[in-house]
RNA sequence: GGGCGAGUGGCGGAAUGGUAGACGCGCUGGUCUUAGGAGCCAGUGGAGCAAUCCGUGGAGGUUCGAGUCCUCUCUCGCCCACCA
């Protein structure tokens, strides 16, 4: 392969000095790091500045893709600068390692998902450890292990005695494929989120998380995360998307009461029908007897179509009269009832007041089946335009009774006191947020902790009796129904309160249960007797830097955000929000494209490490792109980093002599000539790659600026004596390199003979005299364009550099026979002459 | 349909309202070499012999000065979407 030639001949050119071996120094470097614990943290210790730095821990597929190279680098190098900047870093990994794959994997290779999801761990291990990452490696966690899943269930158990988890029936999302239900979360666009096929609707028994109790606090909070991204935030606050309404009540003829969900309570005079959701309970007792059989079978008919099918916006809108009628609370109107699958009935009441005139889909409703169209707001200044469509702006009230000339906007405020103080409404917030369904009816995962007995139904197991362990005499094939009822050990077991035989609950958590504390467990990860000892939860959290992909983006990390929140009211935290700051990297693109199997261009992080090692690997995925944005892969630019690593390895090595870790800091007032440019650029570099990294991890520019420095080093002559401008340069040249390439630095560190681990050094600081040139380019421009360039001292007085300028050829040339009325100078920068 | 973000050389991308294209990839020429796909040196937005002119999706505007700010517009990407 060409690579491994580029690299042999590489090696020969520089035979003659020692030559970089990334391979073996950096095995070396692994070995020497794991066994002297350096990068331990001591959790208990509370006495420094703290800093948590945490990488989405993956699920572990198999191998390590590009995209986890690219996450766990970012933050790698962000743990490493902490350390150095002398921060208690906490920098863990772990494994989200219960889920369907393995599941998958057991009945296509008959082999136990705990075997198969371990095997994994143990590669994707060794291939997390060739990486060089700083990781704590006695505080791993997995999920799916019995010391962590103990936990999961106590979590449970502590929703479920604070009413935040509960049993019901509701139509569910229900993917044929996982043969289980789904959270709406990971239903898109009607298909699932895995298998991308479509999803049913289900009526289903099962377990919910109470999020939406959480609905306006997840809101409000989004204020004060002013480190996440805005595009998180916002996706957040779309997905809870809070309506503020009211609930008015209409009365069928036979007396049942239908409130309905508006935002639009000033619409109300407009109300020419009434709409079900096809699931509305109400349906059977409103439907007239000649109706039956065409409202069952449009019942029928919604029940099977999928999601996909009854939610996009383009379909015709369909609905059957149920032949009966209610009243307008505010006219006493008698109105049809309909029902159409346009109404949802997990939304709001599960039925809309149909207001064509001033609603799209009403009125689309109400053309199709020629109901009557009744306008109640006009448009101010223009009343009495023909309405072609839908009227959905603020006006004036017309049609509307007592409520005729008002404002609209204030209509709303006015109507919905009416109905209040009238009985039959009341204000009311609605969110899109739904409770979050967290059975499956899966086996690899933590069983919900709860039994079912004859006589005192369902019964949390008692806290002392967790974990309640998952069995290992399953049939993993059964489908439809949880494969822990083929368990004969697990399914029976004794009441909690009367000691009588009962049923376990055989469902098992959705592993976004799951990942929704672990990085409370990372800190205290080997207690035995609680989640984690909440003093040092509170030392820990926030999480300082939170790195992951955009994909978790409301899965993920709202879920964290909820429990986050229920912990903390339960005063297990002091906080209520888990991460401070989030970063959401890019992907990594080959070509232009997503790197995937089908498309053939996936590049292997193992081919990376074995042809070029760890620390090229890791300084091309900083280099090309921010992190935010996506980062295309290139095969040239990794042999181009390679190279530079190479370049950087040369020039220290050859002027090894020269480097002295004893001298005297150079002193700045008596450096002359290409030692003074040196000594500035040093100074440059190191203020430049520091505030580069603070301001938004801006690795691209840090390594811009770290080549800068390099190509310098490169051209200069430090002479064979030890020479103290250049052994500065060095030195820090390998503290700058330290968090990013850290085997080659530590190398190096050692061969130059620097005392202990460049790792546990201090963060370089620069020398701010030293950060101007002497000489500066001052642009000459005449009516803002460029014309001419002058070389001049730094922080020369306005008055001489504008004389300067005046006397430039170039500049005049530009000027002559015009009158200058504005000469604009800014120091260090530029004169501008602005001629008539 | 609604919201958000982005459009800069052949490519990835730099630019507190102040020299557009840093740094790199690629390419061109030279050098060293048995050889070069390594190293080193030089060049590289477009047009032009040159002076110079034109250039950050498009059209306007603000400003001494606009890739950057404002208005409109086009294209692409992402998110949400029959949510009442």
């Amino acid at each position: 392969m060409k690579d491994t030639r580029l690299i042999m001949s590489a090696e020969k050119s520089i035979l003659q000095i020692e030559s970089y071996q990334p391979q073996a120094i950096e095995k070396k470097w692994q070995k020497q790091w794991e066994e002297s614990g350096q990068y331990r943290t001591d959790t208990s210790d509370t006495s420094r500045r703290k800093y948590y730095a945490l990488s989405m821990f993956p699920y572990p597929s198999g191998r390590l893709h590009m995209g986890h190279v690219r996450n766990y680098t970012i933050t790698d190098v962000i743990a490493r600068l902490r350390k150095m900047q002398g921060y208690n870093v906490l920098h863990p990994m772990g494994w989200d390692s219960f889920g369907l794959p393995a599941e998958n994997a057991a009945i296509q290779n008959n082999i136990p998902p705990a075997q198969w999801t371990y095997s994994n761990i143990a590669y994707m291990t060794d291939q997390l450890k060739a990486l060089g990452l700083m990781y704590d490696w006695d505080r791993q966690v997995y999920t799916c292990r019995r010391d962590y899943y103990q936990w999961t269930q106590w979590m449970f158990l502590y929703l479920y005695n604070r009413g935040l988890a509960y049993k019901k029936e509701a139509p569910v999302n229900w993917c044929e494929e996982c043969a289980t239900v789904l959270a709406n979360e990971q239903v898109i666009d009607g298909e699932c989120w895995r298998h991308g096929t479509p999803v049913m609707k289900k009526n289903l028994n099962q377990w919910f998380f109470r999020i939406t109790d959480y609905a306006e606090r997840l809101l409000e909070n989004l204020e004060q995360l002013k480190g996440w991204p805005d595009k998180v935030t916002l996706m957040q606050k779309n997905w809870i998307n809070k309506s503020v309404g009211a609930e008015l009540v209409f009365t069928a003829e036979s007396g049942e009461k239908i409130p309905v969900f508006t935002t639009r309570p000033d619409t109300v005079f407009g109300v020419t029908a009434m709409v079900l959701a096809p699931e509305h309970p109400l349906v059977d007792q409103l439907t007239a007897p000649e109706k039956k059989a065409e409202v069952e079978a449009y019942r029928e008919a919604a029940r099977n179509k999928s999601e996909i099918e009854r939610t996009t916006t383009e379909r015709e809108k369909t609905g059957v009269a149920l032949g009966t009628f209610c009243l307008n609370p505010f006219n006493n109107e008698k109105v049809p009832v309909w029902i159409a699958d346009y109404a949802l009935v997990e939304y709001g009441t599960g039925a809309v007041m149909m207001v064509p005139a001033h609603d799209e889909r009403d009125f689309a409703f109400a053309k199709k089946f020629d109901l009557p169209v009744i306008r109640v707001i006009e448009r101010r200044g223009a009343v009495g335009v023909p309405l072609k469509e839908a009227y959905t702006e603020p006006g004036v009230m017309v049609n509307s009774g007592d409520f005729t000339g008002l404002d609209s906007e204030d209509a709303k405020e006015k109507m919905t006191r009416f109905a209040e103080e009238n009985g039959f409404g009341k204000r009311r917030i609605q969110y899109r947020l739904r409770d979050w369904l967290i059975s499956r009816q899966r086996y690899w995962g933590a069983p919900i902790p709860v039994i079912y007995c004859d006589k005192c139904g369902e019964v949390p197991v008692p806290e002392d009796q967790l974990p309640v362990e998952l069995p290992e005499d399953v049939d993993f094939s059964v489908k439809g129904r949880s494969p822990l009822e083929s368990s004969p050990t697990f399914v029976k077991a004794p009441c909690p309160k009367c000691g009588t035989e009962g049923r376990r609950e055989t469902d098992t958590m959705d592993t976004f249960v799951c990942s929704s504390w672990y990085y409370l467990r990372f800190i205290d990860p080997q207690n035995t007797e609680k989640p984690f000892e909440p003093g040092l939860v509170k030392y820990w959290m926030p999480v300082d830097q939170y790195v992951g992909g955009v994909e978790h983006a409301i899965l993920h990390l709202m879920y964290s955000r909820f429990f986050m929140m229920a912990l903390h009211d339960g005063d297990w935290t002091d906080h209520d929000e888990p991460f401070a700051n989030l970063l959401t990297q890019g992907m990594v693109l080959k070509d232009g494209a997503k790197m995937s199997k089908s498309k053939g261009n996936v590049v292997d992080p193992d081919d990376i490490l074995a042809e070029y090692g760890a620390d090229t690997a890791r300084f091309f995925i900083l280099s090309d792109s921010p992190p935010q944005a996506d980062f295309d892969w290139k095969d040239t630019a990794v042999e181009g980093c390679f190279k530079f690593l190479l370049r950087v390895w040369r020039t220290i090595v050859e002027h090894k002599d020269a480097i002295r870790f004893d001298l005297p800091l150079p002193i700045y007032d008596t450096l002359a000539g290409p030692e003074r440019e040196l000594y500035q650029l040093t100074n440059k570099t190191i203020h430049g790659v520091t505030k580069d990294i603070e301001s938004e991890f801006q690795f691209n520019t840090v390594i811009s600026k770290i080549r800068e420095f390099v190509n310098f080093l490169g051209k200069y002559e430090p002479g064979r004596e030890p020479n103290a401008v250049f052994s500065h340069a060095v030195v820090n040249l390998l503290k700058l390199l330290a968090p990013i390439t850290p085997h080659l630095s530590e190398e190096l560190w050692q061969r130059l003979g620097g005392e202990g681990s460049v790792h546990e050094q201090p963060w370089p600081e620069f020398d701010s005299n030293a950060l101007t040139s002497d000489v500066i380019e001052v642009v000459v421009q005449v009516n803002g364009k460029v014309r001419d360039k002058l070389q001049v001292a730094p922080d020369l007085p306005n008055a001489e550099v504008e004389q300067l300028a005046r006397q430039s050829e170039k500049a005049q040339a530009h000027m002559d026979g015009k009158q200058v009325v504005k000469v604009i100078t800014v120091p260090n920068k530029l004169v501008n002459f602005v001629v008539k």
